[in-house]
DNA sequence: GCTACTCGGGG
DNA sequence: GTGTACGAGTAGC
C-alpha cells in the first residue's frame, strides 16, 4: 500500500507514545499509520550522567555512544551519552536538569514527530510504502484506513494524490459601532463553505442564523457552530483554505466555539482539539489535515501594492469581490430580503474567491516541493520559515554521519550573537558604479554564487578547523580554515551538490516533458531545490541556527569578495572592457559593440575565459545584455535589457531599488517614472526627458491632469478620533463624516482622496474626488509636485548629471503662490516657477530644506523661507 | 544611516 | 508540544 503523508502526530496510549502517520493514497483513500515501538531520546556529554538521572522514572536507558561534534573538525568521534525516554512531553524536563548540572545536551529539542522522520528518513507529503494489512481498532482517529504499521520503505516518487479542500469565510457584525468585530462578544452571523469536490451534491453551503433562500439557516451561533464541525467530519477535506484564515476566520470560530461551550473538534483525530497558539500570531493546529491560508502565500509569492481580497482576485483571476463595503455589513444583515441576499452572495463569492487562488494559481506547488526536499510537514512549510527546512534537513544528513546537531540557543546566546553578527558579518561586495548612462552592457553573474563556495571550498561546520595541525588547509580571505576535501568531504557541500545536481535532472526533464500538469510540478520542483540551497548560506549567520557560525559565513562572503574581484581585473586586464558595476555575484561589463548578437558573443566568450580560470565548480554565466544602462547608485538601476531564449530576444524594463510603485503615491507618480525611464532608456534621449517631465510639472500646474491620477488610497484601520497623527484619509473620515454621516465610511473601508488648496496642514486638506469635481476645489499642484513627483524623479535626473537648476528652468523668482496659482499666470509662472528649488532656510534656526515639511513649518517650529543663492532669503508665501 | 515600532489582511 | 516563530515600511533618533 502506497501513500503520500499529510501529518504526522503522537498519541499516548499506555502510557507510551504511539506515532500517527496521516495520508491519503493514490485512489484517495484517508490513511492513518499506526507506529509503536519508538521511543524519544537525546545525547548529553559529561561525567556521570548515570547518577545525575537516577530516579528519574521517565529515563528507559541510557547509553555510552561514538559521535562527532557538530562544529569544528574533528578525526574522531567522542563518547556522549543517549538518554531514551518514556514520554516525548517530558523530554525538556530531563533536559533542563541536565543542563543545570552541567551537561551539554545535544538534539534534545526535537519535536518527537520529526525525531521519528528524521530517523526513518520521510518527509511531508512524500510518498511510503507500507504492507497494509491489519487493522486498528480506534474510535479516536477519522481515516478510511487505519493501519498498523511495523515495516516501511519511502518511496521516491514524483506526482500528488488529488487532495480534498475545504474553504471558509465567516461574517460577522461588531457591536461598538466602526470597529472590528471582536471574537470575545461579537457573534459569527453567516459561514459559507465551498467545495473543492461536491459535497452531497453541493459545491457550497452557506450558513446563517437568519434565515432566507440560499442559506441552511439556524436557531443559532451554537447550533450553526455544531453544523459546521459537521461539515467538515462530513466531507473530510485535507486542506482548509480561506483568505487571511489563519489570522481571522479560524481564530475567530475557536474562540465562538469556546464561548458556545462546543470542543473544537474537527481534526482527523478525536482525541486532540484544534488548538490555537497565540505568539506573535496564530497557529493552528488541526490533527491530519492543513490549514492553507491563500493570503499568506500570496503575500510571499507575488509582489503587488496591496493584498486585499479584491485587488489580489481581481489581478490574478480576473474577477473581484461583490460589492458589498465593509462597513455595511451590519445593514445588510439587518436589512431588506434583497439587502440580506446580497450579503449572502457576498460571503460565498468571498470564499469561492479564495478557493479559486489555492487552486487556479496552484499555490501549494512550491510548498509541497519544498516540505518533499527538506523532509518537513507541508503544514509546518506554510507556517514557519527557511530555519526549520534547513535544520530538518541537517539533522538528517548529520545523523546519517554520526554526527550530532547542536540545541537551539537560548535567548542570552541570541542576543549575543545578534550583537556579535552586527559587528563582525560582512556582506558581498558593491562596486561603486560608473556614473552616466551606458550602453551594450553584457550582465554577466555567478551560478549559485554561495552555495558554489561552499563546494568549491569545502566551507561547513564539519571541516572548520578550530585548532591547528591540519596539513594544506584551504584558508578564506577572512582567516578561517577548512579541511580540504580529500581529508573529509564535509556534509553541507555534500547537500548542497546533491540539490544542484538533483535541479539539473529536474531542469532536463522538463525539457522533455510536454504535459503541462507534470511541467508545473517539474518546475516547482526545481524553484524548492533552488531556494534550499540559497538557504544555507544566510543560515550560518542566523543568530538563531542550531549550527551557527559567525566563521562560516564571513568565510563565504569573503570568498565572494574576493571572487567578484578577481573577475572584474581579469575581465578589465585580459579583454581591456570596462566592468562599470557589479553587486555581490555579478558584473555589468561594457563592450564595444551595437548589434545584439555581436554583445551575446562577447558576453559567452567572457562567461567561458573567466570560468576556465575559476576553482571548483564556480561558473560564470552570461545573463543578459543591458542596451541601456542608468545605475543611479549603489544597489538602484533602471536598464533596458534583452535576454535570449529559443523565441529569441526578449526585452523588459528593469528596475532595481527604484521603486515604480508605492502604496504612497498615486498614478501620476507611477507614471510619469516609468515614462521618463522609458524615455532616458529606450530613446537615449535625456533632454526628452526632461522635457517630458516638465510638461508634467505644467500640466499639473494648469489643472489639465486627471484626478483619478492623484487620488492616493488608504484604509480605515481604525476609527477616525483613534489615529494618534493627523494622517489625510482619516481626516477626510472626519470631513464627510460632518457633512453627509450617512455616506462615512468605515472602518475597513479604503479611502480615496486628493489634497487640494488651502492655508490649513496638508493632512487636513485631504479631499474625496468625487467633492472636489463637484465643487470644483483646485488642486494643491504645489504638493503634488514636490512630494509626489520630485523626490523620486530627481534622484534620476541627478544620476544623468542634471542640475535642479537645469531640470525646473532659469527665470526670475517669483512666490510660490504665483508659481502654484491655478489660473492665467500659471502659463507665464511655469517658466520661472522652480526657480525656489534652490530649497528653503528657516527664519528662525537656518535649517535647510530641500523640500519643506509637510507641516508647511520648519521642525522647530519656525517658518520657511526661500533660500535663493542670489539673494537674502524670501518669505515663502502659501 | 541605524534601530524601534506599526500594521497588514480579516468583519 | 522535545519548536517561541513574520516582515515590509516608516517614524524617530
Amino acid at each position: 500500500m502506497l501513500f503520500q503523508i499529510l501529518d504526522v502526530d503522537y498519541t499516548m496510549v499506555d502510557e507510551k507514545p504511539i506515532i500517527r502517520i496521516f495520508g491519503k493514497t493514490e485512489d484517495g483513500e484517508t490513511v492513518c499509520g499506526f507506529y509503536e515501538d519508538y521511543l524519544p531520546y537525546f545525547y548529553a556529554r559529561g561525567e556521570k550522567l548515570e547518577e545525575a538521572v537516577k530516579g528519574e522514572g521517565n529515563v528507559i536507558r541510557v547509553e555510552k555512544v561514538k559521535r562527532f561534534l557538530p562544529i569544528g573538525y574533528q578525526k574522531q568521534t567522542i563518547d556522549l551519552h543517549r538518554i531514551t525516554l518514556r514520554n516525548p512531553a517530558k523530554t525538556p524536563e530531563i533536559r533542563d536538569k541536565l543542563r543545570s548540572r552541567g551537561f551539554e545536551v545535544f538534539e534534545a529539542d526535537i519535536p518527537f514527530k520529526y525525531r521519528f522522520m528524521a530517523d526513518f528518513d520521510l518527509a511531508g507529503m512524500g510518498w511510503i510504502e507500507v504492507d497494509g494489512s491489519g487493522g486498528v481498532t480506534t474510535n479516536t482517529v477519522s481515516a478510511q484506513r487505519k493501519i498498523p504499521i511495523k515495516n516501511f520503505k519511502k518511496i521516491g516518487k514524483d506526482g500528488m494524490v488529488p487532495l480534498r479542500f475545504l474553504c471558509l469565510d465567516i461574517e460577522c457584525v461588531s457591536l461598538k459601532e466602526g470597529e472590528m468585530p471582536d471574537s470575545r462578544d461579537d457573534p459569527i452571523i453567516m459561514i459559507s463553505a465551498v467545495f473543492s469536490e461536491p459535497h452531497k451534491g453541493e459545491r457550497s453551503i452557506v450558513l446563517s442564523t437568519r434565515s432566507d433562500r440560499g442559506v441552511k439557516p439556524f436557531e443559532g451561533e451554537k447550533e450553526m457552530l455544531e453544523e459546521l464541525i459537521n461539515i467538515i467530519m462530513d466531507y473530510d477535506p485535507d486542506v482548509i483554505t480561506g483568505f487571511n484564515i489563519n489570522n481571522f476566520d479560524m481564530p475567530y470560530i475557536l474562540e465562538r466555539m469556546r464561548q458556545n461551550n462546543i470542543s473544537p473538534m474537527f481534526g482527523r483525530c478525536k482525541k486532540h482539539v484544534t488548538k490555537n497558539q497565540i505568539m506573535s500570531r496564530f497557529k493552528i493546529n488541526i490533527a491530519g489535515r492543513v490549514m492553507v491560508d491563500s493570503f499568506e502565500m500570496i503575500k510571499r509569492d507575488f509582489s503587488m501594492k496591496r493584498y486585499d481580497l479584491n485587488t489580489v482576485s481581481n489581478e490574478l483571476l480576473g474577477e473581484g469581490k461583490e460589492d458589498v463595503k465593509k462597513s455595511q455589513i451590519e445593514k445588510f444583515w439587518k436589512g431588506s430580503q434583497e439587502k440580506f441576499r446580497s450579503l449572502i452572495r457576498y460571503s460565498k463569492k468571498d470564499s469561492e474567491l479564495a478557493m479559486k487562488l489555492v487552486l487556479n494559481l496552484n499555490l501549494l506547488d512550491k510548498y509541497v516541493a519544498l516540505a518533499k526536499i527538506s523532509g518537513t510537514l507541508l503544514q509546518d512549510i506554510l507556517d514557519s520559515g527557511e530555519t526549520t527546512r534547513i535544520e530538518n534537513l541537517i539533522l538528517r544528513e548529520f545523523n546519517k554521519e554520526d554526527f550530532v546537531l547542536p540545541c537551539k540557543p537560548d535567548g542570552s546566546e541570541v542576543s549575543k550573537r545578534e550583537k556579535m553578527r552586527r559587528a563582525e558579518l560582512k556582506g558581498g561586495y558593491v562596486l561603486e558604479p560608473e556614473k552616466g548612462l551606458h550602453s551594450s552592457v553584457i550582465v554577466l553573474d555567478f551560478k549559485a554564487m554561495y552555495p558554489s563556495l561552499i563546494r568549491t571550498f569545502n566551507i561547513c561546520p564539519t571541516t572548520l578547523i578550530m585548532k591547528d595541525g591540519v596539513e594544506k588547509p584551504v584558508t578564506s580571505p577572512s582567516g578561517a580554515k577548512f579541511v580540504p576535501e580529500n581529508i573529509r568531504k564535509g556534509i553541507i557541500p555534500k547537500i548542497l551538490e546533491r540539490l544542484m545536481e538533483e535541479r539539473q535532472k529536474v531542469k532536463g526533464k522538463m525539457k522533455k516533458e510536454s504535459d503541462s500538469g507534470k511541467i508545473r510540478e517539474l518546475a516547482a520542483e526545481e524553484l524548492a531545490l533552488k531556494i534550499m540551497s540559497n538557504a544555507f548560506y544566510g543560515h550560518f549567520g542566523y543568530p538563531r541556527a542550531k549550527v551557527y557560525s559567525m566563521e562560516i559565513a564571513n568565510s563565504i562572503t569573503a570568498f565572494g569578495r574576493e571572487t567578484i574581484k578577481k573577475t572584474k581585473d581579469f575581465i578589465e586586464k585580459d579583454f581591456g572592457y570596462k566592468v562599470i558595476y557589479g553587486d555581490t555575484d555579478s558584473v555589468m561589463v561594457k563592450v564595444p559593440f551595437e548589434n545584439l548578437e555581436e554583445i551575446k558573443k562577447a558576453g559567452e566568450e567572457v562567461a567561458k575565459r573567466v570560468t576556465s580560470v575559476l576553482k571548483g565548480v564556480m561558473e560564470l554565466e552570461f545573463e543578459k545584455t543591458f542596451k541601456r544602462f542608468l545605475p543611479l547608485t549603489k544597489k538602484r538601476y533602471a536598464a533596458w535589457s534583452f535576454e535570449s531564449d529559443e523565441d529569441g530576444w526578449r526585452e523588459t524594463m528593469e528596475t532595481k531599488g527604484i521603486e515604480t510603485v508605492r502604496r504612497d503615491w498615486c498614478d501620476l507618480t507611477s507614471e510619469t517614472i516609468e515614462k521618463v525611464l522609458e524615455i532616458i532608456l529606450k530613446k537615449n534621449d535625456i533632454k526628452e526627458a526632461v522635457h517630458y517631465f516638465k510638461g508634467v510639472a505644467d500640466s499639473m500646474i494648469e489643472g489639465k491632469i486627471p484626478i483619478q491620477k492623484l487620488v492616493v488610497t488608504k484604509t480605515m484601520t481604525k476609527r477616525a478620533e483613534g489615529y494618534a497623527g493627523i494622517q489625510p484619509h482619516a481626516e477626510l473620515v472626519k470631513k464627510i463624516k460632518k457633512r453627509s454621516p450617512a455616506e462615512c465610511p468605515g472602518v475597513g473601508d479604503r479611502i480615496g482622496y486628493v489634497i487640494v488648496k488651502g492655508a490649513e496642514l496638508l493632512s487636513k486638506r485631504a479631499e474625496d474626488p468625487l467633492y472636489v469635481i463637484e465643487k470644483k476645489l483646485p488642486i494643491d499642484s504645489r504638493y503634488y509636485i514636490e512630494n509626489q513627483l520630485l523626490p523620486p524623479l530627481e534622484r534620476i535626473f541627478i544620476a544623468l548629471g542634471i542640475s535642479k537648476t537645469e531640470l525646473l528652468g532659469k527665470g526670475k523668482q517669483v512666490s510660490l503662490f504665483t508659481a502654484f496659482a491655478n489660473n492665467s499666470k500659471a502659463k507665464a509662472a511655469k517658466e520661472v516657477y522652480y526657480k525656489y528649488m534652490e530649497g528653503f532656510v528657516c527664519e528662525k534656526c537656518y535649517k535647510t530644506y530641500d523640500f519643506p515639511p509637510l507641516r508647511g513649518v520648519c521642525e522647530c517650529g519656525g517658518t520657511l523661507l526661500f533660500n535663493s543663492p542670489q539673494g537674502p532669503a524670501r518669505r515663502v508665501i502659501y
